[in-house]
DNA sequence: TTGTAGGCGTTATCAT
DNA sequence: ATGATAACGCCTACAA
């Protein structure tokens, strides 16, 4: 039988109300039963229900965060921003991986809001349209998009074109004009930023842009980045350098399938990552990349939803964050 | 303002404890009312207020799941095996990184479970000592260890021993005799019974045992295979193989720098690790190692809780499931 | 088959 | 500074 607040007013000779005051720090009390009903509080080892507690003031001390899949160490690596945070001592992290779910993000998100499950939201490269999204705005509690641009919905992502950018300009820079770009078809990644920031290297630097070096993939696994290899292999033009903004993973199949071709990295072929994900380093040649800030967005968007459920901050927000070019061995 | 039963009760002309009927499906409603009432739930959006529910019925619908850290693909790994499977429609997954909290993960289990805010927990590879998980069998709420055998309490482990058997066993039939052994003293890691496995393998075969190839690192991360591989170079004995207890991650390690050293792998070094994360596969030569059941662990233990929760199962259990050996590149 | 009434443990609004 | 009392929304005997 659990202690409650009624158990320790009655030892205490005050009532519940004036027990709850207590534990909640309320002003007005004075010394004498504050401390002896902190006392009695401690020697019955109380804890409040929060399920009562969360009746009673409509809040359920949970953060909801929706990710397409737990599989994506970008993912994981942003879930590691939102927990690391010493502001989220108050509230627990209710995960949710929508891959293979039928339930939409966008539903599932109305429903664990309706049903009082959560104080706000945090969605993780969503990969909804943007249609879908509006849904966010107009339930109560609040929601945050990270690594993604949305209008009208508070979000934190990163500058993918300058991104891509940097990336193809460093190529360049190494005297690389045969540039090849692989892209991903995969829904919600910002791929359009991030072959406009190539092309604007490309541009810069008075290199045409050719679309036959613009190879696409359906996913972004290993095996895709040894499919696309053969592809580029096959071309009418072999590249000397090739930029991945599919993702590390690919770029890695790429490496390894080169590899395999007895084609050496980055002597023949230099390959440009993007995400900067943990397998980048353990790698041989270990890979340059484009690091996204992910421990820094999963920051952002606990701290910013920490303070629209507190009532800190109004109104919508969008942050931008910079990229960081990396350079390791494979270019 | 929500839609609650008492709206829908309104409307239909029955009172809520009807409607409470309707929506919980009870039995001993008549069609007729069931109907209606269905439908105006519906027609006015009624999502059942959980936190309400949940007062009444002392259930909070959460499992918690307390990791000692996110940034371990081993863990990821477990955590998608508890989501993939298809019982856990009416749980939600509460997630706790205890990795640099000052909160133990008994206190924390304590504390939500008395706040019943769990139904149940699930532990993944914990680090208390077992002193510590004895707190785990007292609480109302029942809980699981994975990854790590313990006694008196529901777990789900691997056959740490045999696993690391196969692995020597493979590298003795591959000829090799001089195999070194790299453990890592990281708490919460079977490395005891791994390093058994291998002295076993060696004792099957009568090779001798030798304390001077068995090597220990103090944690599990890349640079701690690039130090224990000179360590190993400036040992008494060059071992022509290393079997890794300690890791993936150490295991890729020792490779990296037996690459700079120009020592071939496996041509001059045979390198086996031990979990096989993603990066194994990635890698260059790929590497050779032990494969632990992940997702079937993590679903292993979220079956296992459910039961518990709803009161099919009993007793306590410890669930054993056995490691593959993947044979890759790298020996 | 449905209504009545009480309770789950807290918080919050008044009084006092 | 503290006590009464009424929510919060739902579930569940028990009564009708």
């Amino acid at each position: 039988m659990p202690v409650t607040l009624k158990d320790i007013a009655r030892r205490a000779g005050v009532t519940s109300a004036t027990v709850s005051m207590v534990i909640n720090n309320k002003p007005n009390i004075s010394e004498a039963t504050r401390k002896k009903v902190l006392k009695i509080a401690h020697d019955l080892n109380y804890y409040p229900n929060s399920i009562a507690r969360g009746l009673a003031t409509s809040r359920s001390g949970a953060i909801g965060v929706i990710v397409p899949n737990l599989a994506s160490s970008f993912v994981v690596r942003v879930l590691q921003g939102i927990k690391s945070t010493n502001r989220d001592l108050n509230y627990m992290m209710l995960l949710f991986d929508t891959l293979g779910k039928k339930e939409s993000e966008a539903q599932l998100f109305q429903r664990l809001s309706r049903e009082r499950r959560i104080d706000g939201a945090i969605l993780i490269s969503s990969t909804v349209t943007d249609a879908e999204l509006a849904v966010f705005g107009k339930e109560m509690v609040p929601s945050i998009v990270v690594a993604r641009k949305c209008p009208a919905l508070n979000c934190v992502y990163v500058n993918n074109e300058a991104g891509a950018t940097d990336a193809t300009e460093y190529l360049i820079g190494k005297g690389h004009r045969a540039i090849a770009c692989v892209a991903s078809v995969k829904r919600g990644l910002p791929i359009g930023e991030r072959i406009a920031g190539y092309r604007r290297a490309l541009a810069r630097k008075g290199i045409p842009f050719r679309e036959d070096l613009v190879f696409r993939t359906t996913d972004d696994g290993l095996a895709d980045g040894a499919s696309v290899f053969q592809r580029i292999l096959h071309g009418p033009v072999m590249p000397t350098a090739v930029f991945v903004p599919a993702g590390d993973i690919v770029a890695i199949g790429i490496m390894k399938e080169a590899r395999k071709k007895g084609i050496g990295i980055p002597s023949q072929l230099a390959v440009v990552g993007f995400d900067d994900i943990p397998a980048a380093e353990m790698v041989e040649p270990s890979l340059t990349t484009v690091r996204q800030p992910k421990l820094e967005m999963g920051d952002y968007a606990i701290n910013m939803i920490i303070d629209k459920i507190e009532g800190r901050a109004a109104g919508f927000r969008q942050q931008e964050l910079p990229t960081k070019f990396i350079v390791r061995e494979s270019a």
